[in-house]
DNA sequence: TTGCAAGTTCAAGTCGACTTGAGGTCAAGA
DNA sequence: TCTTGACCTCAAGTCGACTTGAACTTGCAA
């Protein structure tokens, strides 16, 4: 198949150029060569791009992904590396499980004010000693 | 009992004097006067801090808890506001939770390289449609 | 051949929640 | 009274992942 202009990629990928030349220049991705000043790439950059969005979803850093891809074609996934992840994952998961479940008790308690409440009150005693932890930062949806 | 200088605000709540400045510049706290040039806290902030930290753990920006905290005393929090969280955490845990079976599928495959991981691959392709849902932004845990 | 949409580079801006630094003030203990 | 360390203000910096803008170049359809 045919080298993709970039334009292409992002079509194909979903993700925008200028994206894309973020990820070349963080050297995420590579261009295979360009047609005239227009960077060309190959097909298989839709496959990378997808390890990229694999990684961010769950969690990794740009650089941390960048690690992966190391020298030498496939990527080198550590898989302490994957397990670590998926434990820190299942942390978040538990907190903000407990969060949910403290916001819908707060959303249907029947006390006039919340601070009436003995559970609320318990969640917040929870937060101020950090044990709920803090900012989980919010999701922050691309524009693509 | 007595107000509260900035120092001991900090030491209770765990939150760093900067920031308590910072809150009060955002509206979100306030001192009850000053000794000198120097603020003094009234007890009762501790509380409205720890109500504070219990809206970011829930994912709330500081925005949105200041309108929480009104004009008139006691927080206004709004029922509806609260079970939308609790969906949209619901939704959070969700992507989440398969993102953490992923990796610790991917974890535990035998195959050798992950791209030969029908599970992986699967997985990898969701990511790549948008269906696992880009970046959660990354836990970022204060310095305190 | 020409027009121009789409590509390019590089620097700077954005968002949220703070932190840091410089330079100044002052309450309180020795 | 003097010292000093804690406090003050205000501006600027930080972090991550991109986006945006300005100024410029060019492949390609008409």
């Amino acid at each position: 198949m045919k080298d993709l202009d970039i334009a292409e990629v992002a079509q194909r990928s979903g993700i925008r150029a200028s994206t894309l030349r973020f990820y070349e220049e963080k050297g995420l991705i590579s261009s295979v060569g360009r047609r005239g000043m227009r960077r060309l790439f190959d097909p298989d950059v839709l496959e990378r791009l997808a390890l990229i969005a694999l990684g961010r979803a769950a969690g990794f850093s740009l650089d941390e992904i960048a690690l992966m891809f190391a020298p030498g074609g496939r990527p080198r996934i550590d898989r302490e590396m994957l397990s670590a992840k998926a434990e820190e994952l299942d942390r978040t998961i538990r907190r903000l499980s407990a969060m949910r479940d403290g916001l819908k008790h707060a959303a249907d308690c029947p006390e006039p004010s919340h601070m009436d409440c003995p559970t609320f009150r318990r969640i917040l005693r929870a937060a101020a000693t950090g044990m709920i932890g803090a900012p989980t930062k919010r999701p922050r949806r691309p524009l693509n």
